[in-house]
Formats: structure tokens, C-alpha cells, sequence
DNA sequence: GCGACAG
DNA sequence: ATCTTGTCGC
């Protein structure tokens, strides 16, 4: 599939956050978004060893998936290295160059994209989800695992269920209950899906486990791309 | 000033 | 993210 590119590429923090803020208004934030997408691509990326600075060996996977079924359509892995070190925040860079690959090694252009980390609920509202939604120009949302920014009351146990996640007086994603009595997940929106539809989706991809099929999809192949060296 | 801090 | 043993539970 088309990915628009990349450059220019940061050098610096400092640069890196300019992109973002360059970046952030070409956000479609309006709704609803895919609400029934026939085809989910996630995305992920496996580290070698430590994986604190950059230039460490890496493997990104993006795995796409029938809705309905949740059968592999698709897949593509490429290794490479690590493009930015960690920096909290920044953190997009870091993975996006080997992402962008993996994506324009796709043989079909899905009507979804599931990142794992953080959309809309970062910093500067423009985390991983965003930065892909505007270079893929498809609707994109995040799932992470763990809290980044943001304060929230814990949601009800049952599946489904969730609460705001809010930030500078903003409702900027949801922690959302995706497997009974088991630790939420953090949804948020990255371009044109609105936060309802991106919670039924999360929903809709986790039929039996906490995180979204497409994320543990992706998790595996890039990690099997790792090992085989 | 002191933590916290997606992956 | 990754490094790791044992341990609890279905």
C-alpha cells in the first residue's frame, strides 16, 4: 500500500517534537469512522536486547486480518534498527521508519489500522496512532497496555466496560475493560474514527484475549522475524 | 524540586 | 521493549 514519507527526519528531540506539532492539524478528528471495516491491519515491533537507545536490531510486523473472522489475509515483517532513541513522548520515531516499510510491503490497503501505543491521549495529542493515521491516511487508533498521560477512575469489571481517561481537562481516550475482571486497556483515537467507534473495534478484536487480535498478531510475527535472525 | 514516563 | 524462576489456576 501508498505511505507518504518520511522526511524530513529529525535529528533531535527538539526536532522531532516540531514535527509532531507540524503534523497535528492534519488530524481528521471528526467521526464516526469504519464502524463495520472489512479488512484490520495491526501493527508491532520486537527489540533485540536492550532496546533503550537507537540503532538496536528490530523487527516490525503488520498482520492483517478479516473482520469477521479474524483470519490472516496479509502479513509482512522487515527487520532493520532502532530510528530515535526512547524518549517518552517521541517514542514514534523510533518504530515509524520500519513501520512505513512493513506497510508499503503490503499487498492490500486495510480499512483499519490498530497501533500499539497511544493516539490522541499524548503530550502534544499526536502519539504513534496519529503520526501513522496521517501518513497512511487511513482511520487509526491506539491500544496500549500501561498509563502514560492522563488520569482516570478505574472502569467496572465487566467486559465493556470503561471510563474517561482525562487530561488538561479533556477527555483524551478511554480505559476500557476488555476481558471480565482483567487490567483495562487504554483506547485512544488516532485519525478519523471517533472514541465510541474505536472502543466497539477494540471490542470487536478481542474475543478471548485482553489485547486486540491484530496487536498479538503482529506481536508474534515480529517476534519469530527476531529469533530467525 | 521530585517523580512519572506509550514501547 | 527486554532480561528471567517459580508459581497459581483453568
Amino acid at each position: 500500500m501508498e505511505v507518504a514519507d518520511l522526511h524530513p527526519w529529525p535529528a533531535t528531540p527538539r526536532e522531532a517534537e516540531e514535527i509532531q506539532d507540524r503534523l497535528r492539524p492534519m488530524l481528521d478528528l471528526d467521526g464516526p469512522g469504519p464502524r463495520e471495516p472489512r479488512t484490520v491491519a495491526g501493527l508491532d515491533v520486537s527489540y533485540a536486547g536492550d532496546g533503550g537507545g537507537a540503532g538496536v536490531r528490530l523487527a516490525a510486523a503488520a498482520v492483517v486480518l478479516d473482520t469477521g473472522s479474524l483470519e490472516v489475509v496479509a502479513e509482512r515483517v522487515v527487520t532493520g534498527t532502532a530510528a530515535f532513541p526512547y524518549v517518552p513522548g517521541l517514542f514514534a520515531f523510533r518504530e515509524l521508519p520500519a513501520l512505513v516499510e512493513a506497510l508499503r510491503a503490503l499487498p492490500v490497503s486495510p480499512d483499519l489500522l490498530v497501533c500499539d501505543g497511544y493516539g490522541l491521549a499524548h503530550p502534544r495529542r499526536f502519539g504513534l496512532a496519529c503520526h501513522v493515521g496521517v501518513l497512511t491516511g487511513l482511520p487509526t487508533i491506539g491500544i496500549a497496555k500501561t498509563g502514560f498521560i492522563g488520569s482516570y477512575d478505574p472502569p467496572g469489571r465487566r467486559r465493556g466496560d470503561g471510563s474517561p481517561l482525562r487530561d488538561g481537562g479533556e477527555v483524551v481516550g478511554r480505559v476500557l475493560r476488555t476481558r471480565d475482571g482483567v487490567r483495562p486497556v487504554f483506547v485512544s483515537v488516532g485519525h478519523r474514527v471517533d472514541l465510541d467507534t474505536a472502543c466497539h473495534l477494540a471490542l470487536a478484536l478481542t474475543p478471548r484475549y485482553r489485547l486486540p487480535e491484530t496487536t498479538r498478531r503482529a506481536d508474534r510475527l515480529s517476534r519469530d522475524a527476531l529469533a530467525a535472525r
